[in-house]
DNA sequence: TTCCATAGTTCAGAAATTCGGAACTGTTGA
DNA sequence: TCAACAGTTCCGAATTTCTGAACTATGGAA
């Protein structure tokens, strides 16, 4: 298993939040990390209620936000436990992730999560 | 040539946004666009320096741009004219456009909105 | 009208990316 | 040592992106 990259938050490229973010599973996934109350485990935030994501692609997009820069990743034990970037983001893109939180709060589909 | 299709303010979804944006071409193009005194031409916005966008790169780009419902384009006579949607978008997603603007570091003179 | 130039769109095939089942790795506990 | 579990990696299929070439649309000139 190779080390889990996490880039330096002056490397961390909009491009790459904006593309993480574009895909709403991996914002359902990145939201409910942000509000806590969560495990932040895989498995924790892997049924999105209408559909179970494949753990292939769960693993893939805890990639893509990591590697995007958005969470942090640390095995603990047998399990992976994850947290957001926010107070790190929030320094070098200052309003960013909240205004595209609240973007997709807007929609009638994401109010119940 | 089949009609412009341009989504109404209401079916403008975050996640075509941030996947319109998720691109530094056309970021580029926005916010030049976004910017006043650019003619909003297709070929006018094609050349970004340090390349110059296949045409049908750039028409391709225009359309995920238009159908995100980031701009309009309007045919005038033998060319189009896009302009951005930003009033309309802060009101749908406040601070959204300013933020991912500004996160790319290319904060422009936004028209008043 | 007819012809030409210009602006942009559409087509089509190659290249790149994404998806997800199956196999694999690493950890804990018995 | 073995089994169970959490998550990763592999790899082939499906999808998407890219861009040169062909095409459409408009306006101007003769």
């Amino acid at each position: 298993m190779r080390p889990l990259f996490h880039p330096a938050l002056e490397d961390i490229r909009p491009e790459a939040i904006l593309y993480a973010l574009s895909d709403p599973e991996r914002v359902a996934i990145f939201s409910r990390l942000a509000t806590a109350g969560c495990g932040g485990t895989c498995s924790a935030l892997a049924d999105l209620g209408d559909r179970v994501i494949p753990k292939s692609s769960l693993s893939n997009h805890f990639k893509v936000l990591r590697e995007s820069g958005l969470i942090r990743s640390e095995r603990q034990g047998v399990e992976m436990r994850n947290q957001t970037r926010c107070p790190e983001l929030d320094e070098r893109f200052p309003g960013l992730i909240r205004s595209i939180l609240t973007a997709y709060g807007q929609l009638p589909q994401l109010e119940t999560n």
